[in-house]
DNA sequence: GAGATGCATCTACCATACAAGATAAAAGAA
DNA sequence: TTCTTTTATCTTGTATGGTAGATGCATCTC
């Protein structure tokens, strides 16, 4: 038998928050695996809870796309739908462009705090921190967000984005930062600059990239990913 | 007592997800209204079930926006929040201006299907089912979706939009059919036309004018919409 | 040997009991 | 009367037992 791992225990939010919480990290850094099959009587044995709380929690992972729960057969962990991946990309270019269209037509304090967010992606990336530039990178996108006005926008979205931020984990160590931040600050400059349409087709650029990598990983995973049959 | 209901007993799907369904019309369609308070038991005895099922009905709903849980509280029906329905706007917005204009640039047999649609429109209207109106609204913008090969991403949005839904219920009468199936024959004849630039604008101003009726339903109900405080 | 059938054993689903925090009214003291 | 304290009674959170359905293996039939 394995170590309960008891996820501490005094608590100020319910076990079965503090239960998802756990289990979504586990998922989206891969350390459960996309075809994984869990059941309530594991986790709960896993964490020290009773099924209860871990069966809340696997409703809301289901939820969020996480996992799938086949009644009175199993609960798996979903594996990545390109198809999904595609779509939620698309759900996330339509807003972007929105964002730097927004931004580019009234930049306001923009320019220095992207500038200082770029700076310190090349801080991370000079370190060779895939880790911290992951959330560099992600917190220059959120800040857009914010600086336009629609920061809870991007929360809703959160959810979905779960789905890519699996792929990209994929992705760590194999992505050239560089690139990214060359991109960056080709966006920044646009924003800064006023240049609407300049600022839309760097984000398209930027945003496009990436699909690349989702092909090149699929290649890579195959058994992560839903094909033709493995519904 | 009331009559129990009992949302039959010969199921496909589990007790759980009938109560999701019969709670979310319910929300929905105004008959529970924001702010109001209800208990998993109050629910269950409601429904004839036990608390568990509707315990797991309410996670569900209180993640997809509609209720709040205030552990050892209370369950509220949300209030409205203007913010919120403006940022789904804001989504919503930026996701059918990208999907007109993918449509635009490959019409496609788009023409006669959306002509067809404005055509039901026009009868349901002529005919004062504002409720027919409504759901052919929906698929109006459903549709437009699909041809551009995204109606995954259509349902992604389907959760955040039933916030703007409700709003909407509340402007069943209100709101005049016939200057919404106007728009709509615009934005289809840009689309048609391979108009980019047209369907793009077209598409915002139909949206926009909906910005209008939530403040004018803000004031006509302030008790369901969050104020400063009544958070 | 190949296919059909019964059964042990999984699973998630639901009901029930209990625990703990929060609320509001009631009771007591000034 | 007014304020404080207690307590009854709400609420959701957690634990556990039993149930129905699905799965896979063993057994039986042909």
């Amino acid at each position: 038998m394995m170590r309960p791992a008891q996820v501490l225990d005094v608590s100020e939010e319910t076990m079965a928050m503090r239960v998802v919480g756990a289990l979504r990290d586990e998922i989206v850094t891969m350390t459960l695996k996309p075809g994984d099959v869990i059941s309530e009587s594991d986790i709960a044995a896993r964490y020290g809870v009773s099924r209860q709380p871990v069966r809340e929690a696997f409703i809301r992972l289901a939820q969020q796309g996480l996992l799938m729960i086949r009644p009175k057969r199993a609960t798996v962990v979903k594996k990545i739908s390109p198809e999904g991946v595609r779509q939620s990309r698309f759900i996330r270019e339509s807003i972007e462009v929105e964002i730097v269209r927004r931004l580019a037509r009234q930049p306001g304090a923009a320019d220095e705090v992207l500038k200082g967010l770029i700076a310190d992606q090349e801080a991370a990336s000079a370190a060779n921190d895939s880790r911290r530039f992951h959330t560099l990178d992600e917190l220059f996108h959120r800040t857009m967000a914010r600086l336009a006005g629609v920061e809870y926008a991007w929360q809703l979205i959160d959810d979905h984005k779960m789905q890519l931020d699996r792929v990209r984990y994929l992705t760590l160590g194999v992505s050239s930062s560089r690139v990214a931040i060359d991109e960056h600050g080709v966006i920044a400059a646009a924003v800064t600059a006023g240049d609407v349409a300049g600022a839309e087709a760097a984000m398209r650029a930027h945003l496009a990239r990436a699909e690349i990598l989702l092909e090149q990983t699929i290649a890579d995973h195959p058994d992560y990913f839903e094909q033709a049959g493995t519904a």
